[in-house]
DNA sequence: TCCTTTTGTGTAAACGGTTACACAAAAGGA
DNA sequence: TCCTTTTGTGTAACCGTTTACACAAAAGGA
């Protein structure tokens, strides 16, 4: 690789003056840039980011911090960052914090050491560790799981909750079944709220468990006993196996039970029956949060904290009128 | 962030004696040692990636260009790299082609400017590209649709498509409708060698189309009008989307119709029905190359081309007996 | 014309590590 | 004891950029 020093030499000027030239950066003679332009082709250069960053003690690399790029929620996200931060000239460093407090230091050590000028971060799995992000006074953005004296991009969960509700509600839900998961988490208690806030107003029965703690059999027996019409399940994901669990079992999805997902990951749309679910933007709060933490390296003007909207998709899964 | 510098000063050593007691090269007293570790301690000093990059032209970070993240093969992919990288050491920074040109070489050019030690990529899209990549002489491990020339993990795709004709022939098919992809990557068209070969020896009629460019109409007309009893597809996700369409105009699977897909991404097992499908061992994909690269930084002894195993997997989108 | 400002360029010091080299002290061998 | 080897440490150069500073030439103003 050619080095500034060889492209000086090779158009015959100081290394400063090709600094300058490429960063347009002080005064640089037309004549003078040409020969440069013309250096720099013929030598194919293209400036070292290593050691522009180690100068400037800041690179243009983003650390991406999620708790697991393999949940399809999270991977549309992703790519929403990875979008923009590409299109406006950063680059991502991607880490999987699996929920495990270790990891999730290990890889805020990792971006940190290597310049990283900012963070963009979600479910740090506790306030310690969150903690630990501010001490390093890395500009950062948390996202979806978030804690609220932090900058932050989001979606309203208590709405999402509601509109889980009102899904099972317009398929007239008489007894309903909520699988909520760890509600430490304050966007899964949310949504846990607004739903069940829905359905006491409408004074529907429910029942709630743990959808990660829930065996195949656990979810049949709450179903029988309790003459489950309708399940509201935390995510897609978890919709989808509830649901291969009732076609299992020969119940009709939805004439005997309606099923009603969260996210609207990619697949929902798919699958037989569709899912009805809550629309969230995965990929614009990707976006945005890039679009925000890029605003906070450059000390712009911003909103701190953005809530964006989701919206109910109502498909094949839940029953209408 | 302490320096080295304050480490040494700190310690009242030099710099020098600092960077020997870190990188455990050349002697250092067990004093010493110890003087400098309390030193690091104290200041929380934390080496500089950044400026050990510089110097050594080589930083611990590996470039991973995919099609696309959002697919959820790649996805799978991406988190064996990313798992075994962070088990030695390394870390990603990840890049999505998007099968387009200029997408690649401007991953390929950052990865190269930030002294990645080497790079594993999927579908470059052109030989130019591929060729481009080399010019660099930068260290990488193809994955998955790759170019024989040079290193590279996949599977076996013949076998592949073998598997998915006899999982409908298992179902007594006797019309196969064939969904191929671009048989222009040698992966897709061995798949589809594979199967072809099979239903030929079987004796079974079939044809073929093109999943990407056939519409929900195409779709349906292909099947009334050869009579489709069985429909192998090229991925996961094409067959979801043939099933749901099934769905949508009263076609039973596997009863009227059964499907076949390709790559056993996590929710095919858990579809209704659920998919019979190949299994392509994803994340040891990812796994693997990450460690034939590794291997190759270190010029270590290793296998330059693997070929990994496929397997059957059948489930209830396809008859049996 | 002389003085001031603007323009254009080079020199050298940073950024934070690693390592070649020099050299001194300690240990070992005869 | 003297010589050789091993151990331990420091000095300074280097990695490839950016930029503060100095200074000269050109342009502008009176």
């Amino acid at each position: 690789m050619a080095t500034i020093k060889q492209v000086a030499q090779h158009a015959g000027v100081s290394v400063a003056t090709v600094s300058r030239a490429l960063n347009k950066s002080g005064y640089v003679k037309k004549e003078t840039q040409d020969k440069i332009d013309k250096a720099i082709q013929e030598l194919n250069y293209r400036p070292n980011e290593t050691a522009r960053t180690l100068y400037k003690r800041q690179s243009r690399m983003i650390g991406l911090l999620l708790p697991d790029m393999s949940n399809p929620f999270f991977t549309v996200v992703a790519r929403g960052v990875e979008d923009e931060a590409m299109a406006m000239g950063y680059h991502i460093i991607i880490g999987n914090g699996d929920g495990n407090d270790e990891k999730e230091l290990a890889y805020l050590n990792t971006f940190n050491v290597h310049n990283c000028s900012g963070i963009i971060a979600s479910q740090l799995s506790s306030k310690e560790t969150f903690d630990s992000f501010k001490s390093y006074n890395m500009p950062f953005v948390l996202l979806d799981r978030v804690y609220e004296d932090h900058e932050f991009v989001e979606t309203n969960h208590y709405k999402g909750g509601q509109l889980q509700a009102q899904a099972v509600i317009n398929g007239k839900a008489q007894s309903v079944l909520i699988l909520e998961q760890d509600l430490n988490y304050k966007s899964f208690r949310e949504r846990f709220n607004g739903a069940k806030l829905m359905l006491d107003e409408a004074s529907i029965n429910y029942v709630s468990a743990n959808e990660l703690s829930l065996s195949e059999d656990d979810l049949l027996n709450l179903i029988k006993e309790h003459d489950i019409d309708s399940i509201i399940c935390s995510n897609d994901v978890g919709a989808f196996n509830a649901m291969s669990i009732l076609y299992n079992h020969q119940y009709k999805v939805p004439d005997d039970i309606q099923v009603v997902g969260y996210d609207d990951i990619p697949l929902s749309r798919t699958y037989s029956p569709s899912l009805t679910t809550i629309h969230q933007p995965a990929y614009l709060i990707g976006q945005k949060a890039c679009q925000q933490l890029i605003k906070q390296l450059e000390g712009k003007q911003r909103e701190h904290h953005q809530i964006l909207d989701v919206t109910l998709v109502e498909r094949q899964s839940t029953r209408r009128d």
